[in-house]
RNA sequence: GUGGUCGUAGCUCAGCUGGUAGAGCACUCGGUUGUGGUCCGAGAUGUCGCGGGUUCGAGCCCCGUCGAUCACCCCA
């Protein structure tokens, strides 16, 4: 008989290191929410035609990492692996194009690949993402960034970079790609590669391998066959990049593991992950939509790892885990069992003041009871024995500094409406 | 999916060439009458990931399995 433990690759956040999984998704939120973006709440599965059509059936995502199962009504559905389909979906489906344009929604959640597992590489992992649909302009695609970006600093992150590149439009793509084509065709190499090839030829220039980054050293880059549209848009996020003072650097040879992207196109990276750096990443999708069944809108957004970011910021030592972080403004400790009840009543009452609070539960001693209130990291804590209900009155002390003073038991709300 | 490394108390780890387990931190209690964080003392804790095998005997050897981890692949 063996144990019961989580299915493997999962990952599990629990105190006291979830208050930082909570921080760094929360900031993520609130830098979306802060540029306009709108909650969006969709269903963690979905019909696995979506996926298929939406990300690509040549992606591995899709053709080997899904989690795919029937349902009961002979359904085939599929864990989400990524956000920006079921967004779309969601769109059309509810015709929320039909309002004003650009449509700007974030979300937040999890999402399933069934990849071999690795630190930071998770089978159910968490996202924050956001989408702006409806418009194609390059003020949206540097906000989009940029939303990214603030996210990270207010974190505090610094040892990670921005990396752009432009996937430009159809035509663009296509010259390149028989030009690139007819590079590859020409190289040595073995049976895999070429498979990948066939799928995606631009697959290659994001191969580690040194023989092979050496082969594609002369090979062609989509940035130099960029239509003059294409180039201008690209130019222009730059421009508004620099200005802002956002560093990024030019990768013409990034490649995206979703089929769907087009234009403007990005990736975080940060230094202190190993092989997992990617802590977030997106782009334009002119023809997403369409492809959906939509209209043929284009729109651009970000996934951003929230799982990563959170060890980003644990790499670079962000969080101080020697101190005991709590919401608590008081701890109150009854100092025999028989001003218990009077003690669970008064923190019930604190509470439904707003008043962030616990108790000391339990037997334990003044002692023990004193090192749970120092624990718990409440700013106050206060003793309550037969003196302290006869007078009405309790020594309110700062668990900081050890001072006390007297107060009101009454009026104790009173204490805490200032903070 | 491919290859490598690892798996001992809650945590971090030690355990010599096989003789049935330890340290630090954390935890609980105490250092006389109602106040924590330092100090001192005492105490509890493990089916040595799991299942087989070799052996008189295995935490140490072998096989399998589960999990983690590193790289590839891929990506958040």
């Amino acid at each position: 008989m063996s144990k019961l433990q989580a299915p493997k690759g999962v990952s599990e956040y629990f105190p006291p290191r979830s208050q930082y999984f909570e921080l760094v998704r929360e900031t993520l939120i609130q830098s979306a929410r802060t540029a306009g973006y709108s909650l969006m709440e969709l269903p963690v599965f979905e019909d696995t035609e979506l996926f298929k059509r939406g990300v690509g059936e040549s992606t591995d995502v899709v053709s080997k990492e899904m989690y795919t199962f029937e349902d009961r009504g002979g359904r085939s559905i599929t864990l989400r692996p990524e956000g920006t389909a079921g967004v779309m979906r969601s769109v059309i489906e509810n015709n929320l194009d039909k309002l004003s344009l650009p449509i700007k929604v974030w979300y937040s959640g999890a999402f399933f690949r069934a990849e071999r597992p690795q630190a930071g590489r998770y089978r159910q992992f968490y996202q924050v993402g956001i989408e702006a649909i409806g418009l194609n302009d390059p003020e949206i695609d540097f906000e989009v960034i940029a939303v990214a970006d603030r996210a990270f600093k207010k974190l505090g992150l610094k040892s990670y970079r921005l990396e752009i590149t432009s996937l430009g439009d159809a035509q663009s793509r296509a010259s390149h790609r028989k030009d690139l084509v007819a590079y590859i065709s020409k190289l040595k190499l073995d049976e895999g590669t070429v498979a990948r090839a066939a799928l995606n030829p631009l697959r290659l220039f994001d191969d580690k391998r040194p023989e092979i980054q050496d082969a594609m050293k002369d090979a062609p880059l989509l940035l130099d066959y960029l239509s003059a549209e294409s180039a201008e848009s690209f130019a222009k996020v730059q421009e508004l990049l620099t200005a802002a003072n956002i560093a990024f650097t030019i990768n013409p040879r990034m490649v995206r593991g979703l089929d769907y992207y087009t234009g403007t196109t990005f990736e975080f990276v940060s230094d202190k992950l190993g092989a997992q750096s990617g802590i977030g990443g997106g782009g334009r999708y002119d023809g997403l939509m369409a492809e959906l069944g939509g209209n043929d809108l284009s729109g651009i957004g970000f996934g951003l790892g929230v799982d990563r970011v959170l060890l980003a910021c644990e790499a670079e030592g962000l969080f101080d885990t020697s101190e005991n972080k709590s919401d608590l403004d008081i701890f109150i400790i009854a100092l025999s069992a028989s001003e218990k009840s009077f003690v669970s009543n008064l923190i019930n009452q604190l509470r439904d003041k707003g008043v962030s609070c616990d108790m000391a539960y339990g037997d334990r001693a003044l002692k023990g009871a004193m090192k749970s209130a120092d624990k718990s990291g409440a700013r106050y804590s206060a003793v309550i024995g037969s003196d302290e209900i006869k007078s009405g009155n309790l020594a309110l002390k700062d668990m900081k500094t050890g001072e006390s003073k007297e107060v009101r038991i009454s009026t104790l709300t009173a204490e805490f409406k200032t903070n």
